[in-house]
DNA sequence: ACCGTCACG
DNA sequence: ACGTACGTGACGGTA
């Protein structure tokens, strides 16, 4: 018989803290419960076990740590996002078949270590647990897999007396007397006062065991050092080793007989895994086939796999089906294979002549041939550069992906098809194509599965009323994008690097002042040396005021305090904004100008959980704008020769979708006579004529302003405007009642929130927010803050998305020697040649403000110059 | 790999 | 009693 036994209390411990927080729709959390079925799924297939138990703490203590309340007490609580979900697991286990054990007044261990010693000598048990506790039962034929992570990745290692001793230098059971010996705080077991593992594996191995130990002290040839403390705590080190000793004998059935897996009662589990969101593992547990005799044999789909030999007659094919499923592999010079996934399997394109390239040219150009793939911004990159356009992008399964939920990292194929319940392919290849693409086996699976892949995904669309935002915001929008990142952004790289050396010139003058103010030298970049400088007696001994985990704080916030108590600290401030602008800009820039004297960004679509789309390598969204020197960056981002730069940014888009989403009288009034709002704001907050607001009050209320559209609370907004808690607080309270529709607004988007599990935009943008329903209360606030600026801030990101859309086009048709270069959430950019700034300002300007209609206006400001400096 | 910091909207 | 505004990305230091 091959036993297998699962610590299930260990195991689902790991697994929840190694996967990151998930929940269903509704809000139950299951990460714990995923990660323990992966884990049980690889058991399963990697001991083939014919018994299976999983066993469980039932909480009262043991006899054996009874006289010992604290026993355990340094353990914190489990969180209940992890502890509901033990009950849903058990249930589940048991309808698949395996046996729960669990024992009142006994704990997993001690059912562990009575199974394991109930084995015959023609039994084997493999025990699956990640606690090192547990090493102490093998034997001849019981195995320990211990489950661990290394650098970030599961890992498990299997446990036999060989292993054992390699690591450990002793037996098994000679586990208990080290463990004895060094103690564990977490176990509370107290062990020998100043012995730790070393000293504990070095005793045992040498002398056997604490009974010896402690018959023959006198005798051993230990260190008298060392005696003293083993004399000393002997009394420990006997209790230790009792505590550490694993019960095995517990009062649970011992014939194996039992614990034999049984048939699921199918129907039940896949309603279980149904309600967990879990619809893969319906497949994976082979629950979804009929019920018939053959079932146990039926393999999961196959595949076939052949190359494309005539492309006449595989493209006239295509055309007749009017529908293509296909991923491509890329290289240097363009298109290495398409894979299509066809009626006879997958069929393999591949680029070694040129009837390839025509195919694929009259393929993707192809009016007709809707086209199902899975990264429309590569394939439109790949389209412009040979001078076509890639027609009918039908769907993109990593925008799809994304729109269904924002909140993940991993859009793939192969990622989407386990969220999506995918059923499990084989792909069925004679010995030369897997011989011949062995580098392309995991293209070929996924495009093996992109056409149920993306069905699926439609149909999740539809079901989400998310159609207009994939098909005619985010797939035309991966076109632009393609366009804007091949463009690039001309720079001035002689510029940056003279502008570098001045900054390197400065800094080197800062340093030598800090280091003769500060009386030594040390690394100002670390946090943790200039913590020590500023704030330790010896040194400089300032006041510190926060302390981060690792030290004292030492950003901006606490050395702006600190300016007059001590000159060191300004020419550090100064030294950090120039050490910045040195690294991160002028050093970072450089690093990433093309040949062609451009800077081209990679812009994704996928990356931010409320629809804007961010910037990488480098990031041109956070070029410095804000202090003069900074500013001066923007000069050496420049229009090409003949060519200027159209810059237009939408004025308070934010706070103009908030008016218009809340249906705020008052706020959409100050819009519809285009009054400054913060002013506007500051009257109705402090009741004071529009020409009699100060820039004190003007200040106040865009802090306020601010504050409402990230979901405010008093105490941030007391330390952004420098008042008391209460001053914020009375702010807060007469904002909201002067807009109440803003009032009202706010307290829907929460309750909103929480009855359908997800925030979303005017245009159905969803993010689903579990934070909602957690125990902590700071996750929980931070959920409903969330909920109320999502909202605002992904429609905003909509707003402009459509606007791109639209003048990418307009320009495309009336202005094709002008393109879009740029966005920075709320501006855009154009690089259009001199003579055509006019009709391009005009036209930048129409199609941003009339990208879509709300009750608010929407206005942009548009502005020309031959620089980014300028231009603003 | 993670933290602290700081640049932007 | 505690932490405390939304969304990003890059850098240098530290473990």
């Amino acid at each position: 018989m091959k036993l297998l036994v699962i610590d299930g209390n260990s195991i689902l411990n790991r697994a929840y803290y190694g996967v990151r927080l998930l929940s269903t729709k509704d809000g139950r959390f299951t990460n714990g419960i995923y990660g323990f079925l992966n884990i049980f799924l690889s058991l399963l297939s990697n001991y083939e076990p014919d018994s299976v138990a999983i066993a469980f703490d039932l909480k009262a203590p043991t006899f054996r740590h009874k006289m010992y309340s604290d026993y355990k007490a340094g353990r914190k609580p489990a969180p209940r996002e992890l502890v509901e979900q033990f009950a849903p697991l058990k249930e589940l286990l048991t309808t698949l078949g395996y046996t729960v054990v669990e024992k009142e007044g006994y704990e997993a261990d001690d059912i562990l270590g009575t199974l394991s010693a109930s084995c015959k000598d023609n039994d084997f048990c493999y025990i699956a647990t990640g606690d090192r506790d547990s090493l102490q039962l093998v034997k001849e034929n019981v195995n320990v897999v211990l489950a661990s992570t290394k650098a970030g990745q599961p890992v498990s290692t299997v446990y036999d007396i060989e292993k054992i001793k390699e690591e450990y230098l002793v037996t098994p059971k000679q586990l208990i007397d080290i463990k004895a010996i060094q103690g564990d705080s977490s176990d509370n077991i107290p062990g020998v006062a100043g012995i730790g593992p070393k000293g504990a594996i070095e005793l045992i191995s040498k002398f056997q065991s604490i009974e010896n130990i402690y018959d023959n002290l006198e005798k051993l040839d230990i260190k008298a050092g060392t005696k003293v403390k083993l004399e000393t705590s002997k009394e420990s080190a006997i209790l230790s080793k009792e505590l550490g000793t694993i019960c095995l004998e517990a009062p649970i059935s011992t014939n194996l007989e039992d614990y034999k897996i049984k048939s699921p009662d199918k129907e039940k589990a896949k309603r279980l895994f149904a309600s967990l969101e879990m619809f893969k593992h319906i497949k994976r547990f082979n629950l979804d086939e009929e019920d018939n005799k053959s079932d146990m044999a039926t393999p999961s789909k196959e595949i076939d796999v052949f190359v494309v030999d005539d492309y006449v007659a595989f493209l006239d094919d295509l055309k007749n089906i009017g529908k293509a499923y296909f991923i491509t592999k890329y290289n240097d010079g363009g298109i290495e294979y398409i894979f299509f996934m066809t009626t006879k399997g997958v069929a393999i394109a591949e680029n070694n002549d040129f009837m390839f390239m025509s195919f694929a040219q009259e393929f993707l150009r192809n009016e007709k041939i809707e086209k199902y793939t899975d990264n429309a911004k590569h394939l439109f990159a790949f389209c412009e550069v040979n001078g076509f356009n890639a027609e009918n992008i039908k769907l993109d399964t990593s925008l799809a992906g994304y729109l269904l939920n924002p909140n993940s990292s991993d859009y793939s194929i192969s990622a989407l098809s386990e969220v999506y319940g995918l059923e499990k392919i084989k792909v069925k290849a004679n010995d030369d194509i897997i011989s011949i693409y062995e580098d392309e086996k995991e293209y070929i699976k996924s495009a093996a599965v992109i056409e149920s892949l993306s069905l699926k995904l439609m149909s999740a669309i539809t079901e989400n009323s998310q159609e207009k935002l994939l098909y005619e915001i985010e797939i035309p929008l991966a076109r632009v994008l393609a366009s804007m990142e091949r463009e690039g952004f001309s720079v001035d790289k002689e510029g940056i690097v003279s502008y570098g050396e001045k900054l390197a010139d400065v800094i080197s003058v800062k340093l030598g002042n800090i280091y003769a103010l500060a009386g030594c030298e040390f690394n100002v970049n670390s946090p943790k040396q200039l913590g020590e400088v500023l704030f330790s007696e010896d040194k400089l001994n300032l006041p510190h005021q926060k302390k981060t985990k690792s030290g004292y704080s030492t950003n901006a916030e606490v050395l702006e305090f600190l300016k007059d108590k001590h000159p060191i600290i300004p020419e550090i401030l100064e030294y950090r904004t120039l050490a910045k602008l040195k690294s991160t800009y002028c050093d970072g820039l450089l690093k990433v100008i093309d040949n062609d004297g451009r800077i081209h960004s990679t812009l994704n679509q996928t990356e931010t959980r409320t629809g804007r789309i961010s910037s990488t390598e480098p990031n041109l969204q956070n070029i410095p704008v804000r202090t003069e020197l900074g500013r001066e960056l923007r000069r050496f981002f420049n229009a090409k020769d003949g060519f200027v730069l159209v810059d237009a940014d939408y004025s308070q888009i934010e706070l103009r979708v908030l008016a218009a989403m809340a249906e705020d009288e008052m706020m959409k009034k100050a819009f519809l006579e285009n009054l400054d709002i913060h002013t506007a704001t500051a009257s109705q907050v402090f009741s004071v004529p529009m020409d009699e607001v100060t820039s004190d009050d003007r200040r106040k209320a865009k802090a306020v302003n601010f504050g409402i559209v990230y979901g405010i609370g008093a105490f941030s907004l007391s330390n952004d405007i420098g008042t008391s808690v209460q001053e914020a607080d009375r702010y807060i309270k007469g904002y909201l009642a002067n807009y109440s529709g803003v009032a009202a607004f706010m307290e829907k988007c929460k309750s909103d929130a929480k009855s359908k599990g997800y925030a979303e935009t005017v245009f159905g943008r969803r993010r689903y927010l579990p934070e909602l329903t957690s125990s902590n209360a700071n996750l929980r606030n931070f959920g409903e803050r969330v909920s109320m600026n999502m909202p605002i801030q992904g429609t905003a990101a909509d707003i402009i998305k459509i606007a791109m859309i639209k003048v990418w086009e307009r320009l495309k048709k009336e202005v094709p020697e002008a393109h879009l270069i740029m966005q920075v959430h709320d501006e855009l950019i154009i690089e259009a040649p001199e003579n055509k700034k006019e009709e391009v300002s005009l036209l930048l300007k129409h199609e941003m403000e009339n990208a879509v209609t709300m009750s608010v206006p929407f206005i942009a400001d548009v502005n020309c110059g031959k620089t980014w400096y300028d231009a603003k």
